[in-house]
DNA sequence: CGGCATCTTGAGTTGGGTCAATGGTCGTGG
DNA sequence: CCACGACCATTGACCCAACTCAAGATGCCG
């Protein structure tokens, strides 16, 4: 992507922008099952989207901070596969769908654009195919960790100290464990002195560590 | 959408196919990591997707069978992400992402149809991620199977007999459970009087009984 | 300060993995 | 056409990672 097409990339993206919303944390942005006519993109705070299961388990498919977008499971349908939630108070920017297939052939980068964001989603969700098919709960969990340390990086922060913005169960629904088990990894990720876990804080110490930590259960 | 335009839709399709290969059975259609310049559609024959971990991990991302398409994970670094194999002979079309990136302001629903097709792509994931992440192994398996039936009832074949073009150890890879598990299952699955299985030959007996058994495990 | 939600830790259980042996099926070549 | 060999599937015995249940600890907010 060239550098020059940023500038108005983002212009052109910030004409489709519709309104901004305020979400009180905790609040729902959009349910399962209702009608799908926009995209969304995180202005500040923190939002989680999960599918819910008629038994009542729940997965959350994805944890999305500032700038990323989400809400690609309605297209398909015009309804939403998943429920939306803010997990802190949020401002979220709406793309009303509308919008997007009015984009013209003057704006290819602009479709193009959405088509690489659409992908992405999907090599993420492959990736935590991955991860939930084949790996182990401490590989999951460090592969957690060092995935929010590199969305942050990416956005200026520091990658070694991390607020976490969901609770141990979230974590735990989003990696296919249980609360006690990501309760246990985070203790012994410490007495390994891989990271300092106090509460919602995380110091992490040994990136290296954590990356190797990945990938030594041969086998499964 | 309007079944009217379905007879467009698919003519202005078939003009943005360019060639149709034949891959036999094994065969590599792409490798993860390739330069990725093409959507792909099965015509006839059987293909899966895999995500090859460094340590020797594989883990099938998908099945595609005759009518579906897949490749998506390939557009928003231009290299593959995954790497797709015949699992038996196959007739696959190709359809250069050039020509998807060109589709103009007057086939409006062309392009609307791709981004169709990349969000149930998405939707598609994310069922697998409640799947790999809050079901047990027999709701796993149960849950392939009624989906392969669901597809092929779609494609005018009797949902109640199925060929498995898969082996075991694959099915295993996609549903995160090992071979072993697999085999112990379908031979649950038969004393419970649910199906009979044959090596790939696969008769249900009672749909009813699939349906219900996902969702019976509460909580986990 | 009290009440409630969240997190941690322990003890015991179990679903699915591992290892190992056997049985089927199919393709190839004599 | 049959026999061999390679690959795949099944089954059993045992084991371990993660779950369940239960009890405290910690922190937060009114």
């Amino acid at each position: 992507m060239p550098t020059e097409a940023m500038p108005d990339l983002f212009k052109a993206l910030d004409e489709l922008v519709y309104v901004r919303k305020r979400l009180k944390s905790g609040a729902t942005l959009y349910h399962s099952g209702g009608h799908c006519h926009a995209l969304y993109v995180v202005k500040t705070g923190f939002v989680k989207t999960e599918n819910l299961h008629d038994d009542g388990r729940v997965q959350i498919t994805g944890f999305y901070m500032a700038g990323e977008m989400f809400g690609f499971d309605g297209i398909e349908t015009n309804a939403h596969a998943c429920t939306s939630v803010a997990i802190e108070d949020s401002e979220i920017c709406t793309i009303p769908i509308e919008n997007i297939e009015k984009i013209g052939p003057n704006q290819m980068h602009l479709q193009h654009h959405f088509y690489k964001l659409m992908s992405r989603e999907i090599v993420r969700d492959h990736t935590m195919m991955m991860l939930l098919g084949s790996m182990h709960g401490e590989e999951r969990l460090a592969a957690f960790i060092l995935n929010l340390s590199q969305r942050l990086l990416m956005r200026g922060y520091s990658p070694y100290h991390l607020v976490l913005r969901m609770k141990r169960e979230e974590i735990g629904s989003y990696l296919g464990l249980k609360v006690e088990t990501i309760s246990r990894i985070f203790s012994k990720f410490q007495e390994m002195g891989l990271m300092n876990v106090h509460q919602k804080n995380i110091q992490i110490l040994n990136v290296q560590g954590l990356k190797e930590l990945i990938g030594q259960h041969i086998g499964k």
